[in-house]
RNA sequence: GUGGUUGUAGCUCAGCUGGUUAGAGCGCUGGAUUGUGGUUCCAGAGGUCGCCGGUUCGAACCCGGUCUUCCACCCCA
């Protein structure tokens, strides 16, 4: 009995017409990247497990898909260990690869593994599939493409300012407009927190501010007081969630709220030299906007962060993010070496062009030309002049049998090849071929002597 | 990991409170039309109703399990 076929959950097939879409994507992000100063390198699909667990907190741990070792892997795992049934321990045991779960933590150790060869500051980009074993959902997959530019041995505040032109390039170039780069400092994080004297409980501050656009004030405050924050620092934090204006009024707020906190003001400084250069420097289309409540990737950033929003009106999570880690390579063993960088999501880029309709229509012409077929001694005639087209680099084709003619034209309308060539037994006797233009159904007769001639109207 | 949702022809979906041979549109194939498609007309092919089990005289429909889809939470691109 014949299987039915299928893919595992929150993967995908990608047919011509998607593919062309997203090469479309790709094409316009890479010219970019290469444009800024960017050079491409690539690193394996999977790595050593402790090259990647313990860098995502334990709920990245739970994500990454782990290889279970070739062999009897499990007649080498003690008795004990197998007896505890204790997953974590014993996936230790039985799997030492796991699939790359994004393209920072590889890069990190590709830099300390080539640090010699490099020469910093190293502008580096990358654009590989990554893996998480998340339930699916809109926008998210558990196989999806990310585009990355980061920049390694420069603590320069350019390079921020730098990768915000950066994404405004590339998605004024895709004609998104209307995106909003949110722009936030892990400096500014702790210093709040410092300031209201809740230092030690950094995180659990940032993960509830994060959520203030979704559960509101209200609820931010509650979950902060369920994760020990006190009453007296919440109210001390008020002001945070009032913060309003446009980017200057804001950082005059935050100037005021973080006067006494050290970290605070030179993560205020910071954000304030890169509003104040784009500002100069002026976006195509992208908006900057000032985000306090922006908290992500904590595990690593230690500066400035961003995150890309999809224009108004489409529910889309972020389709970008970023921002600087110090000490990212020093995991392997490599100090005092400070990268930036940003992650461009493909997948829901394409979600959102799709949604809008900002695809360039061109992109589905799979074949400029297609010849029909009237017989065997035609076709050679034919494919004569489709092997001079080719040269020219004109994309074409002969209609591989003697099909009847509604079969051809329905075949050439499909593929939506605009131009369709007939050479039957009249052609063949006046040595001349005839272009049908398929969107307006105009026919022209061009002598086969003067091909050139069909292809400068193309 | 938690909660919900979906699964019927290649595609999009009907199918009333369980009742005989499961339907439509689009697409596909053939013909009307021996050198003209996207807009006509006629005919035809195509389905273990996701899978496994249960209840029943009888299940696409009810129950349990499982896989899948989509969504929310967690987290994130």
């Amino acid at each position: 009995m014949a299987q039915k076929p299928n893919i595992p959950k929150g993967t995908r097939d990608f047919s011509p017409s998607e593919i062309a879409k997203r090469d479309y994507i790709f094409g316009v992000i890479k010219k970019h990247f290469k444009t800024f100063g960017f050079q491409p390198i690539e690193t394996p699909s999977f790595e050593n497990s402790e090259t990647l667990m313990g860098k995502y907190g334990d709920e990245g741990d739970r994500l990454i898909f782990k290889i279970l070792n070739s062999g009897d892997f499990l007649s080498k795992v003690d008795e004990d260990t197998y007896g505890a049934k204790d997953s974590k321990t014993l996936t230790q045991k039985i799997s030492e690869k796991a699939l790359r779960y994004d393209l920072t933590v590889p890069f990190a150790r590709y830099v300390v593994m080539h640090q010699n060869e490099i020469d910093f500051p190293f502008k580096r980009y990358q654009i590989q599939p990554v893996w998480r074993a998340d339930r699916p959902q809109k926008g998210r997959f558990r196989e999806f493409y990310q585009c990355d530019a980061d920049v390694v041995g420069s603590d320069s505040l350019l390079q921020e300012v730098e990768l915000i032109q950066l994404y405004d390039a590339v998605f004024s170039d895709l004609k998104m407009e209307g995106v909003t780069i949110k722009l936030n400092n892990r400096k500014i994080l702790a210093g709040i927190a410092e300031v209201i004297g809740a230092g030690h409980l950094l995180v659990d501050f940032t993960v509830a501010l994060d959520k203030l656009d979704k559960i509101g004030v209200e609820g931010v405050q509650k979950e902060m007081l369920a994760k020990g924050i006190s009453e007296t620092a919440i109210a001390k934090a008020a002001p945070l969630f009032e913060l309003s204006g446009d980017n200057t009024e804001q950082l005059n707020s935050l100037k005021e709220l973080l006067a006494d906190s050290e970290e605070g003001s030179k993560g205020v400084e910071e954000l304030e030299f890169i509003i104040d250069a784009i500002a100069n420097l002026e976006l195509k289309s992208a908006a900057l906007k000032i985000d306090v409540t922006l908290a992500r990737g904590l595990n690593y950033y230690t500066g400035a962060i961003f995150e890309v929003g999809a224009p108004k009106g489409v529910k889309m999570g972020s389709i970008g993010g970023g921002g600087r880690y110090d000490d990212l390579t020093g995991i392997f063993g490599l100090k005092n070496v400070s990268g930036v960088g940003i992650s461009f999501g493909l997948d829901r880029i394409y979600l959102v062009l799709e949604e809008l309709g900002l695809f360039p229509e061109t992109l589905d012409r799979s074949l400029d030309v297609l010849c029909i077929n009237f017989g065997d001694k035609e076709a050679m005639t034919a494919l004569t002049l489709v092997t001079q087209l080719r040269n020219r680099g004109v994309s074409s084709d002969v209609y591989p049998s003697k099909a009847k003619m509604q079969k051809q034209m329905k075949y050439a309308n499909n593929r939506k090849v605009p131009y369709v060539i007939l050479i039957g037994e009249n052609e063949m006797d006046t040595k001349t071929f005839v272009v049908k233009e398929m969107a307006s159904g105009e026919q022209r007769t061009f002598a086969l002597s003067d091909i050139d001639g069909f292809v400068k109207t193309l």
